[in-house]
DNA sequence: TTACATTTGCTAACAGTGTTAGGTAAAATC
DNA sequence: GATTTTACCTAACACTGTTAGCAAATGTAA
């Protein structure tokens, strides 16, 4: 009864065409250029066929995204048992989970869903104007020693990190966890981060 | 000569029907399903017509984010001018940012480019798996008074928030602002955290 | 070996999308 | 009144995801 087997190594083998050729193509144009269509030209294949593997497209953006979230957490477990205080182990997953993602853009971008054609091109936005307001309050905040304006611009950055991270969090989840575990969460960020100032 | 502007005016007028009726459909359906021939049907013109005033699609969902960034700015402006100590003011900001992008999602999705079609449904994603890693080192470093899971699961909503906006600020630029100066607020934010960790 | 059933893969279509070329009729200018 | 300009539309191009329906190849049973 080998026969069978070979039928599904053969339909298996199909699949990781497709999977392969779709992440080439995600890597190289991002995943908005990702199409059935160039897919099944790739693997030679009619388009019908990816349907009998993935249920549609986004089944196969899911699949990376999947995957991006299986490394990420293996590479912050492995950050973490390179030390043993705790305190350390913090700043190794954090430190590995900010390389995962600048190594592996597309992954986080998938993962997280950062990133749109729009505000791309870069000068399309006139970005904010509020990073003025900000920077003027942390100078003002900052001890009076030096606070040369790295200084101020460094804290500024932080300040913005905080609040997108969290935001962008918030923004994507479907079920809203708990307003008020979030509202904590930003202020607890923001104590740290004004204590932090000093 | 009030022919000519009268022209100007009815101009004017189809370009801010097409803005108000575009805007509408992102509201309500997500900047996703956005469609210029939608967008003509609605206001009762040919599809061309739309393109006397846009470019193309891209460039009406760019005023929007444009329109964000104003909206945004103004609110952090106007919080900051509420007090005078400048933690407070940074506080308030953080306050007023937040409750601009939770007010007016579809704003800040638009100005960030958060938020795909794939991993919306929730569940589609197995999500993170390195929150267990994180949150037992969380527990471990919090000084051995009571620490109730709560308390642990903020912090560590604090500290991923701060590595997602880091990163996801990081990833959507296009001119890598300096490789280094991201690394010093990714530490920076981290030190604070642990810092506020007692 | 023949008859039936299943799997496999295809063509072709449906219903959309953004974008643009080219033509017509109305309005403004000369 | 003739001519240019503007406003606007139809129709097409080149794509997209998705699916219905058919044909051939294969596997199973009588």
């Amino acid at each position: 009864m080998g026969i069978t087997e070979r039928r599904l190594r053969e339909k298996e083998k199909v699949r990781s065409a497709i999977l392969s050729t779709a992440w080439q193509m995600v890597k190289e144009e991002g995943w908005q250029s990702l199409s059935i269509r160039k897919i099944a030209d790739s693997i030679e294949y009619s388009v019908p066929v990816i349907y009998d593997h993935f249920e549609n497209k986004e089944a196969i953006l899911a699949e990376f995204a999947n995957e991006g979230f299986r490394l990420l957490s293996k590479k912050v477990q492995q950050a973490k048992e390179k030390h043993k205080d705790p305190v350390n182990q913090l700043k190794a997953m954090a430190d590995s989970y900010w390389n995962f993602a600048l190594k592996n853009r597309e992954y986080y971008r998938l993962m997280y869903g950062v990133g749109m054609a729009c505000c791309e091109g870069g000068s399309l936005c006139d970005k904010e104007g509020f990073d003025y307001f900000i920077m003027e309050a942390i100078k003002r905040a900052i001890p009076k020693s030096k606070q040369p304006d790295a200084h101020v611009c460094l804290k500024y950055h932080t300040f913005w990190s905080i609040l997108h991270g969290l935001v962008s969090i918030k923004i994507m989840e479907s079920s809203p966890v708990s307003g008020e575990l979030n509202k904590m969460v930003l202020d607890d960020a923001v104590e740290g981060f004004v204590k932090n100032l000093a």
